[in-house]
RNA sequence: CGGGGUGUAGCUCAGCCUGGUAGAGCGCUUGCUUUGGGAGCAAGAGGCCCCGCGUUCGAAUCGCGGCACCCCGACCA
C-alpha cells in the first residue's frame, strides 16, 4: 500500500477525550474515529489490525476443534422472553420493533440463538460433543461506556458455546477452549492471567475470566502470592478475620449522639470495628431487605445476590427506608419485625456486637444473634479485600486492577433446559445437553495490545497484529536509483509473502520518520540517496530502535527473523 | 442514575470575569523552495462560538432550561 493513496489522518496532538494510552494512541495514528458515545468508526490502518487479531483467533479455534457459525445480530425478543433474560439483562438489552410491531432484540451475546441452531442439529448423545463459534457484532446499552475501547456499546465479539453429553465432556470442551484462549493471547502479545471469576445468578460451575492486568483497569483482582490463587473481587474466597472473643452480655442501650457511620461509632465508643455490626439496606427483586455485616467487613453485592437468588439487587432509596421504618446511620435488626433480614455469618458468630438501636443516636452494645434477634437467612458474602488472607493459604492477598478479555464458563443445563437442547443418551433416555460458552472481546484485545505494546513515540505492533509488515520510507522519491530500490523491495517483499506500507509521500523526512514512529510497524525501511551511497537500505527494529544498512537479501532476512521473533 | 469537568475553525486551545462585528498554533489549499526526526517563504480558504428561551439598543460573554462528550462512583459479560 502506498501512503500516498491511503485514507489516513495522523493527529500531532492527542484529543481531550482520550485519558487512557491506548485510546490516545488509537486516536492519533488514525486507527479509529469516535461516532458517538461508545461507537466507534475503523479506517483502513484500524480494520487491518481489527482482522489480524479475528484472524488468530480464527486459526486457534479451529485448531481445538470449534465450527464456525454466522448468527442474526437481530433477534426476536420471544426468544429473550424464553429463557427470561428480557428481564435479567433490562435496559442493557437494546430493543426495537419492525414496522408490524413485533418485538427484536440487538443480540448482546448470543446463547439464545446458538440453542436454536443446536436444538435443530443435535438429538442424539452421537452428535456430541460440538463447540460453535462466531464473530459477530454485539449490542449493549452501556450505562457508560469509557476509555475508549475498553467498553463500548457496539462490539466485535468472539463466542463460542461447547455442547456435551454430560459433565465430564463438559470439562473437556472448557480445558480445550481454555488452552486456545492461552494461544490466543500469547500470539496477539496481551499479557493475560486467568483468574476466577462469579459464574452469576444463573448458577453453572467454574468460571475463569483472562485479565489483562492494568492500573487503568475496571475489575479488581486479588492475587496470593504465597500459593498463586487469583481471582476477580467478587469471587474471590478468603478467611474472615477474626472476631473477638467473649461471653455474651447483657444487653444494654448508650447514648451516641453523631455516630452515623462505623468509624464514629468506633471512635466514639473507643472500640475496634470488628465489634460493632453493620446494617445495609437494599432492594432484591422489589423487596426491601435489612443485611447485617460485621463491622469491619463490606458487602460483597454478587455473593449476596448469589445468595438470595435474585435478579436485581440494588440500593434501597431514602423514601424507602424512611417507609421501612428504618433508622439510616442507627438501624439493626434487633426488634425488627415488618423488613426480611439476611446476615453475614460473621455478624452471626461474633458476639456482643454494637449494634443501632433504631433510634437517632442511640445504640445497643451486646447484642448476640439467637438472643437478640434472628436472621432469616445467613450466609458468606463478606467482600474480600487488600491484605485479607487467602482461603488456601492464609497469606495476604494483593490488588490488582485488570481488564477483562475473555471469560470461559461452565454454563451447565441452564440454557438447553429453557431453549430445548435435548438428546437421547444410550438407554434412549432423553437428556438436556451440557454446554459452556467463551468469549473474548476483540477491540477489547486490540486496546490491550495498545497498552502492552507502546513507547512515547507510539504503538509497537506485535508482529502478528501489525497492519502491515514491513514501513518502507522513500526519500528523495523523484530520484530514479531511489525510484528503482523502493519498487525492488516492493516487490520482492511480495514474493515472500511480506505486506508493506510505503510512504511515497511529499513530506519532509522527520514527518515520515515521526508517523512510522506513531503506526508502529515492526521494521523500518528507509531508501535515500544516503543510504544507498551506504551501500544498502537502512533497517530500523521499532521495539528496540536498533539501525543497521543492509543489502536488499539480508534486509528481507533481518524482516523474516523479526516477524518471526513476534 | 449520583458527583465532577468540558463544549469557540479539522485538532489543541485563548477570548467569557468586566457585553460592542471572531483569535492563535498545528492541520488544509495555491505557488516557490525543500527531503534524515512533525522544514522555510508568500498568499488564501475555513466558524449556527452545542441547542433553545430570556435579559439587553446589542450576547461567544450574563440568567434559566435542555443536549452532547469525558472522568469518578453505582451498575454492567
Amino acid at each position: 500500500m502506498r501512503m500516498s493513496k491511503l485514507l489516513l489522518k495522523t493527529l500531532r496532538e492527542s484529543p481531550a477525550e482520550a485519558d487512557l494510552i491506548s485510546h490516545q494512541l488509537l486516536l492519533r495514528a488514525g486507527l479509529v474515529m469516535p461516532l458517538a458515545a461508545g461507537i466507534y468508526c475503523y479506517t483502513p490502518l484500524g480494520w487491518r489490525v481489527h482482522q489480524r487479531i479475528e484472524q488468530i483467533i480464527r486459526e486457534e479455534m479451529d485448531r481445538s476443534g470449534a465450527q464456525e457459525v454466522r448468527l442474526p445480530a437481530l433477534q426476536p425478543i420471544e426468544l429473550w422472553e424464553q429463557s427470561g433474560r428480557d428481564k435479567s439483562m433490562g435496559e442493557t438489552l437494546f430493543r426495537l420493533s419492525d414496522r408490524r410491531e413485533r418485538g427484536f432484540a440487538l443480540g448482546p451475546t448470543h446463547e439464545e440463538v446458538v440453542s436454536f441452531m443446536a436444538s435443530r442439529a443435535i438429538q442424539s448423545y452421537r452428535d456430541m460433543p460440538v463447540t460453535l463459534y462466531q464473530v459477530q457484532t454485539k449490542f449493549r446499552d452501556e450505562q457508560r461506556p469509557r476509555g475508549g475501547l475498553i467498553r463500548v456499546r457496539e462490539f466485535t465479539m468472539k463466542d463460542a458455546y461447547s455442547f456435551d453429553a454430560d459433565w465430564e465432556g463438559l470439562d473437556r470442551s472448557y480445558d480445550d477452549a481454555f488452552n486456545a484462549y492461552v494461544r490466543i493471547f500469547d500470539r496477539a502479545g496481551v499479557p493475560v492471567i486467568p483468574v476466577q471469576a462469579d459464574s452469576g445468578a444463573i448458577g453453572g460451575k467454574d468460571s475463569q475470566e483472562f485479565i489483562f492486568l492494568t492500573p487503568s483497569g475496571e475489575d479488581q483482582i486479588l492475587l496470593c502470592p504465597g500459593c498463586g490463587y487469583a481471582a476477580n473481587q467478587e469471587k474471590a474466597e478468603f478467611q474472615l478475620p477474626p472476631a473477638l472473643p467473649g461471653d455474651p452480655q447483657p444487653m444494654t442501650r448508650v447514648h451516641t449522639p453523631g455516630t452515623k457511620t462505623i468509624a464514629e461509632l468506633a471512635s466514639f465508643l473507643a472500640i475496634e470495628p470488628r465489634q460493632t455490626c453493620k446494617a445495609v439496606f437494599y432492594r432484591a427483586d422489589g423487596q426491601p431487605i435489612l443485611v447485617a455485616i460485621r463491622g469491619d467487613l463490606d458487602v460483597n453485592e454478587v455473593k449476596l445476590k448469589n445468595l438470595l437468588k435474585a435478579s436485581d439487587l440494588d440500593p434501597l432509596e431514602d423514601a424507602a427506608v424512611r417507609a421501612a421504618g428504618l433508622v439510616a446511620g442507627y438501624a439493626s435488626a434487633v426488634g425488627l419485625e415488618r423488613v426480611r433480614i439476611v446476615a453475614d455469618v460473621s455478624a452471626v458468630e461474633a458476639t456482643n456486637l454494637v449494634a443501632g438501636a433504631n433510634e437517632v443516636d442511640y445504640h445497643l452494645q451486646n447484642t448476640n444473634h439467637g438472643r437478640d434477634w434472628k436472621a432469616d437467612l445467613v450466609g458468606n458474602f463478606a467482600l474480600a479485600r487488600d491484605g485479607d488472607r487467602c482461603a488456601v493459604c492464609q497469606s495476604p492477598f494483593e490488588t490488582r486492577r485488570g481488564i477483562e478479555m475473555g471469560h470461559v464458563f461452565k454454563l451447565g443445563t441452564v440454557y438447553s433446559e429453557s431453549m430445548g437442547v435435548n438428546y437421547l443418551d444410550e438407554s434412549g433416555e432423553r437428556r438436556p445437553a451440557v454446554m459452556g460458552c467463551y468469549g473474548i472481546g476483540v477491540e477489547r484485545m486490540l486496546a490491550a495490545v495498545i497498552e502492552a505494546n507502546h513507547d512515547d513515540n507510539g504503538i509497537i505492533w506485535p508482529a502478528e497484529v501489525a497492519p502491515y509488515d514491513v514501513h518502507i520510507i522513500a526519500l528523495n522519491l523523484d530520484q530514479p536509483e531511489v525510484q528503482q530500490a523502493v519498487d525492488s523491495l516492493e516487490n520482492a517483499c511480495a514474493s515472500v509473502g511480506f505486506t508493506t506500507l510505503i510512504d511515497d509521500r511529499s513530506d519532509a523526512a522527520g514527518v515520515k520518520f515521526k508517523d512510522a514512529d506513531l503506526i508502529g510497524l515492526p521494521i523500518r525501511v528507509t531508501i535515500s540517496p544516503r543510504a544507498l551511497a551506504r551501500g544498502g537500505l537502512e533497517v530500523r527494529d521499532r521495539r528496540s530502535g536498533q539501525v543497521e544498512v543492509l543489502d536488499p537479501d539480508a534486509t528481507l532476512a533481518r524482516i523474516r527473523e523479526v516477524r518471526a521473533a513476534g
